[in-house]
DNA sequence: ATCCTTATTGATAATGATTATCATTATCAA
DNA sequence: TTGATAATGATAATCATTATCAATAAGGAT
């Protein structure tokens, strides 16, 4: 418990700090935002951090959420989660590219490595002429606790 | 070449027979629409479709390109592409679930088996304690007539 | 601590994609 | 051929995201 508090508190000093040396300014809005994000264990979407954001600063815009967004992205501090239902959502990336694993009941979020699949892209590289460049893979099910209820 | 005219025109006649045989209408602007689906080698979107429809039967509307999508997927006949920059765009599956391979320059699309994800599954289930129900693995690169330019 | 440049903000409007509404049309079984 | 009704296209409405712009505030220089 106490453990991964540390470490999304880790996460929040990470990101502020990212930020900080690429020059951008440390702000309310962008605080705010943040606070929310790293510290959510499933993927969000602007409209969900706008409306949780704001129970600190009331005064946040929505146009300044998609803009933090933008900036986190663009520092690989977090990644999009695709999802059957929609692709607008975003979840706290530990280092820029991982493999997600999410529940569907409660959309709760984890990584696992994928290193496995190396003799696969072989395969499918010589038998179909692609010269395969990335990847993406998500498993969907239901984590520990949704599934024993 | 002619093989794969051949395996085009079946998939258009299988559409047709699933959307009857689900007790759907046989109409022109659902035709229109297979015909540029169920022909195209890369994922389109709405737009596109209605765009490359139009040419055909020029009353289309757009609302009919959705509401044929709708069916289509709904049947398991094609399936929505998810890509960095978007997920609005469909391709034509053989068969219900597919890996997808894409050319990330001219958009070919083309399918893959990935049997071998079955140990990759075990390992992660009993590491997470996930039930895992689903997954989505998509490959992106260039094809063989992209790579040599 | 104060000033000043300018990045950042929120409000508003604009855009793009998709969905809802509804009167008209066309399919297909009887 | 007819008739019930599924399906259509035009239009408007909705939802998510992006552009615009004057006002504000962050943080380095003084």
């Amino acid at each position: 418990m106490n453990e991964s508090k540390i470490c999304y508190e880790d996460r929040r000093e990470n990101w502020i700090d990212s930020l900080r040396s690429r020059g951008y300014r440390l702000t309310e809005p962008r605080q705010v935002v943040i606070d929310v994000l790293a510290y959510s264990s499933r993927a969000l979407n602007a409209a969900e951090i706008y409306d949780s954001a704001r129970k600190k600063y009331s005064s946040l815009g929505l146009v300044s959420v998609y803009r933090t967004l933008e900036k986190l992205e663009e520092l690989e501090l977090i990644q999009k989660v695709h999802h059957p239902d929609g692709c607008q959502s975003y979840i706290a990336g530990f280092t820029g590219h991982q493999h997600l694993l999410l529940c569907n009941e409660c959309g709760l979020t984890a990584f696992f490595e994928g290193d496995d699949l190396v003799p696969l892209i072989d395969n499918v590289s010589s038998d179909s002429g692609f010269d395969i460049q990335d990847h993406w893979l998500q498993f969907f099910g239901l984590c520990s606790n949704c599934k024993s209820v």
